[in-house]
RNA sequence: GGGCCGUUAGCUCAGCAGGUAGAGCACCUGACUCUUAAUCAGGGGGUCGCAGGUUCGAAUCCUGCACGGCCCA
């Protein structure tokens, strides 16, 4: 059995029970975090030491230096790395043994003393106590290369986080991506709701719901597409400023930009409208770009992308039109399906909706600076209120960059006699096989009989901005724990099973 | 769904004129009190993704399957 290190390390840890050292004990005052110790002591001089600058840190060994009666060990921490200086002279021969024997690379431990500089300009502490705070079990990857084995890294992602440093910093950016979104919109005044996940109507997007089973009523339920509908709901009830942010399910297929479990952003706010809705969105990217990086300018996959405000703006039709010669506005059914049919592509539905969406997958990636694309058609926008100045239109856009949809937004529909026809126009759909079609919600038209204000309405996908924000070409480089396909794993299964007997 | 590529030690990778496995890191033993991919000497560690086939003989050739990556729909 290949188990040669993880037996050594488990006999290591039967030792330190006999010598009654608890392998796994309970707290270690930490006062600094590398950054910290960074932040602080950056200035010291090379050869400069504070001896009277007591510290404490801990964090994982990444790596041992190990030069007879004194050592060089990396800890590791969320905030980066630190390193450490012990050696026999300071903490006595006893504790110097004890290192060396028993703390491994992968161990954890907290390490008390004083901060200095080494001969070579490092700043690093010098250790007059430490206390291994666990042992670890198994082994770190290649401290070099890290973990390079993709399927690995989203099957264990800790230890992609643990191995490579750029894991744990791209995860970082996840989050202060999104606190700063949470701090902008409630600084302007919005409030941050919840809405269902389990619901019995999945409305608010064109999207395969998942089915799954509540047993107290005995009943289907679909895990929610889209929060919008029910955020709606807080605006015809007095609601004004509203934002959720969390998880949406598709059951549609796996790719670089779409995950079957993502996280979006919704925003809806009252008696404004579209318009409003693209400031907002321009403002919020823009100053969170300008948060991370100190500038609106950042690369993604080579390629400059400036999000300096105000953003370019396009209308749908006149975009494609241009770059396809056709009209989807004026052309009739049958020319814009002769021009797909003439380049092989066949859509699922000879609808005209679906049609344009198809011409659209053909100029998608001809976006790559941030751009609002407009005035979506009505036929493909069941939610959004007609045009105010072309009721072929609606008053809709996509925030696009890099060929992404980074999200989608209106002036709300509000009229429920229209919005109730839209349903009844995408129920047809449905019936003529359709899945991505608009359920029929009559609670929603209610709603909108009580009456909702004018309001705009805003989605953003967060993965995708992710994505866009730390460089990476999969969505999944920013899901923490993504999907993958469950595999029977012989080894493990065996190391289960002897693990419980 | 289709095409191409990959799967060898815990990790990163070699090995493919078919002749029963190799390096570095990690681990173990020893030397070394300012190193940073530390260095030096020695050692242990592998059902070569899974299942078939061809062959005297397969990590290497063929087929199928699984999982993954990239590209296309």
């Amino acid at each position: 059995m290949a188990q040669e290190i993880r037996n050594q390390k488990l006999q290591k840890i039967s030792e330190l029970r006999e010598m009654k050292v608890n392998p796994y004990p309970y707290r270690f005052e930490k006062t600094h975090s590398s950054g910290q110790i960074r932040e602080k002591f950056d200035h010291l001089n090379p050869s400069e030491a504070l001896e009277n600058e007591k510290i404490s840190t801990a964090g994982r060994v990444m790596t041992i230096r190990l030069h007879g009666r004194s050592c060089f060990f990396t800890l590791k921490d969320f905030d980066g790395r630190i390193q450490a200086y012990i050696k026999q002279d300071s903490v006595g021969e006893k504790a110097y043994e004890f290192f060396k024997k028993y703390v491994d690379t992968g161990d954890i431990v907290g390490i008390r003393g004083f901060p200095f500089k080494s001969k070579t300009g490092e700043l690093t502490i010098f250790v007059e106590e430490f206390q291994l705070l666990c042992k670890a079990v198994r082994p770190l990857p290649e401290k070099w290369h890290g973990l390079k084995d993709k399927e690995l890294a989203y099957r264990q992602r800790y230890v992609d986080m643990i191995a490579n440093d750029s894991t744990i910093e791209r995860f970082r950016t996840r989050y202060k991506a999104m606190s700063f979104i949470r701090r902008f919109l409630t600084e302007r005044g919005f409030v941050e709701v919840e809405t269902p996940i389990l619901n019995f109507i999945p409305g608010g997007g064109s999207a395969r719901p998942f089915v799954t089973r509540l047993e107290a009523l005995d009943c289907d339920v679909y895990l929610r597409i889209a929060p919008e509908l029910h955020l709606k709901r807080y605006i015809v009830g007095g609601f004004e400023k509203v934002f959720e942010m969390g998880k949406n399910f598709r059951n549609e297929g796996i790719s670089y930009k779409h995950s079957p479990e993502f996280t979006s952003i919704e925003i809806y706010q009252a008696y404004a409208d579209y318009n409003d809705m693209m400031e907002l969105t321009e403002q919020m990217i823009s100053s969170l770009v300008h948060y991370l990086f100190g500038t609106y300018k950042i690369t993604y996959q080579g390629t400059e992308i400036d999000f300096t405000p105000p953003w370019r703006r396009i209308r749908m039709h006149e975009f494609i039109k241009e770059k396809l010669g056709v009209d989807i506005l004026e052309d009739s059914d049958e020319k814009l399906y002769a021009f797909l049919k003439e380049r092989g592509i066949e859509p699922e539905l000879r609808t005209r909706g679906k049609m344009i969406e198809k011409l659209w997958d053909l100029v998608e990636d001809q976006i790559v600076q941030p751009t609002f694309l407009m005035d979506h058609p009505v036929d493909i926008s069941p939610l959004a209120k007609r045009h105010r100045q072309d009721p072929r239109l609606t008053e809709r856009f996509e925030p696009i960059i890099c060929g992404m949809e980074l999200g989608n937004a209106f002036s709300e529909l509000n009229d429920p006699q229209e919005q109730l026809e839209r349903f009844v126009a995408q129920a047809k759909l449905l019936e003529a096989g359709d899945k991505e079609a608009h359920r029929m919600d009559l609670d929603f038209v209610r709603a909108l009989e009580y009456g909702m204000p004018p309001t705009g309405g805003l989605g953003i996908g967060i993965d995708r901005l992710v994505m866009l924000l730390t460089d990476s070409p999969s969505i999944r480089d920013v899901i923490a724990f993504p999907l993958v396909s469950q595999r029977f794993d012989e080894a493990l299964d065996e190391e289960e099973r002897s693990a419980e007997s």
